[in-house]
DNA sequence: TTGAAAGCGTTACCAC
DNA sequence: GTGGTAACGCTTTCAA
């Protein structure tokens, strides 16, 4: 492929170095690969021959050799969605730290895509990172059986996950909306198959049930600005006094509208929204929100992932479980008095 | 490195589908890679007996053997701020479609890991896409210099490159308060190095005095939510009855001290912010905003490096220039009367 | 149209 | 410690 003889013309290779340097391409890796393996004074004349040279040791060739990539598989349903730019940030942050390469696939929140891009990562990387995967079971499955794999913001079983509940935040949100007076409340769920939307539905309806709240529902719905402004009128409608948003992005949609009524926040009404994104604290009023431990959470699945790389041989699947917490803003305030 | 004679363990390879198809490893590869170079029968033959293995080429080999890996590097400043976010899955996309996998690489708004990851990811992708870089001239030459390169959202002589200046959209929204009956606006700059901060400035600056309003300007400044804020004050102590923010999250930033301070937007004083992300949509009242063709940047830029990638020899780079446009809506209104 | 064999640039095993 | 050599799994001339 190569006319013997004359030098190769682009890229210098190990080969090129040991000539240089007087020993063989063998040792030439090994001063990269394996330091210690080496002699003190060989390994300088070979780095400082390199350096010269411009040498580096080609990422493709060594992950052919050695069976794998040091590249980790992201695979998210939207990057443009600031929780997942979140997470996304945190996973290539952590990675890179741990001298790991990421590959990003962006599904566009197509279940097939998904599956499909799942399986040609597959081939190229040492572990795969679902996040909020909405492929199905038996597909999770067939995935996670081929390559090394970590389930961020969902859980099944006997796959190792990490995830943060928003339980906790949100049994906070309804437990402060209770003291601030509040006695019904409406709830916006998210999208109909959505892990996460289940979650927080079950999660609100039972603290609420406890302290005997009064709970209005609607949903599911797709989580966006325009289904939040919508349903303002309906939660007006209804009588509550305060609304749980199943994200941020509706709870902005409420707050949008509710200013397009006249309806004051949080004097008449307030509202709760969750994932604690920049749009929570950059909206006015700031919103009081459920924070997710995005960081966190992009950050424990590359450890995790790393950790099962390091242990192929570890049984039990490890889950880790995040806390999420209420986040108190301008947004929420005392119940409006009855005879007002 | 394996027993012979025993069948390989984990993947199946080309060789494996061959026997069983009673064909060699090279038409095994011709099935995939020039599938017209193989009799119809033949490849029938051979995808069908690949399909039940459950075959897959390995694409590392594959990069290995023809020296290209069908990988785009993507490097940008921070994956969690919408406007590259918005970008990246523009270029993920646009990439997957021609049959692209993407790179991602977040420098943390770090000049130097810019540098270094470039150099890091040049060895295992075709091209790459550097978003605003901040490295300077001296590195970025370098770098093109070593592979295949496309700039997003900056300029550089001799470099192809896909920018969208906010010159237009600048200057729309400068006729567009001035028409409002604004006569003095305040401008907040961006970063200090940052290329359209420059550009942006310049472009306010200009139109403003072709129609003779009073320009205040404050920063550089990082450009932040509570920049706004703190900007927010002076700009009224200034007397500027409009405001243009170098982007979207720092109006913000001055939409809500202004509220705090019971300003009001737009009666009082009109904020313009620039990028028109999401934050421009769902804020309260909705920002008007220079919008930049963010989906189109980055599918131009994947365009433009591919094109590169089949005519490398191509001398003149391309550069390609998109336009900006005002969108306008509820946080611009006619400046207060001055008797008011 | 198909097969044989020589790479691609490393790593890893086995002697020395 | 170091060198020789066989992989890694595919693509790609060159013949047949």
């Amino acid at each position: 492929m190569n006319e013997p003889g004359k030098p190769r013309s682009g890229t210098v290779g190990a080969e090129d170095v040991a000539a240089r340097a007087g020993v063989s391409p063998s040792t030439v890796s090994r001063c990269f690969a394996t330091p210690h393996q080496v002699r003190p004074e060989t390994r300088a004349r070979v780095l400082a021959v390199a350096e010269q040279l411009g040498y580096r040791p080609n990422r493709i060739a060594r992950s052919l050799a050695q069976g794998r990539t040091h590249t980790l598989g992201l695979i998210v349903p939207d990057i443009a969605n600031p929780f997942f730019a979140v997470i996304t940030k945190a996973v290539q942050s952590r990675a890179r730290r741990k001298d790991y390469a990421v590959f990003l696939a962006d599904t566009d929140e197509h279940p097939d895509d998904e599956y499909e891009l799942a399986h040609t990562l597959a081939g190229q990387v040492d572990g795969l990172l679902l996040v909020s995967p909405r492929m199905t079971g038996d597909h999770l499955a067939e995935i996670v059986h081929r390559v090394p794999s970590v389930l961020v913001n969902r859980d099944a079983a006997g796959i190792p996950s990490v995830t943060a509940p928003s339980d906790d935040g949100l049994r906070q949100a309804v437990a402060h909306l209770h003291a601030l007076g509040h006695r019904h409340l409406a709830l916006i769920l998210g999208a109909r198959n959505s892990w996460s939307s289940e979650q927080r539905g079950h999660a609100v309806r039972f603290a609420a049930e406890q302290l005997s709240l009064k709970v209005t529902e609607f949903g599911p719905h797709e989580p966006k600005f325009h289904t939040g402004t919508q349903v303002a009128d309906l939660a007006l409608a209804a009588g509550a006094t305060a609304v749980i948003a199943h994200n941020d992005l509706m709870a902005l949609g409420v707050l949008s509208r509710l200013a397009d009524r006249g309806v004051r926040v949080p004097d008449d009404v307030s509202v709760v929204g969750a994932d604690d994104t920049l749009l929570a604290t950059t909206s006015t009023p700031a919103l009081t929100s459920v924070r997710i431990p995005l960081n966190a959470l992009g950050e424990r699945a590359v450890d995790l992932m790393l950790h099962r790389l390091a242990n192929p041989d570890t049984k039990t699947p490890h889950r880790t479980v995040l806390e999420s917490e209420l986040i108190v803003r301008r947004s929420t305030g005392p119940a409006p008095r009855k005879d007002a």
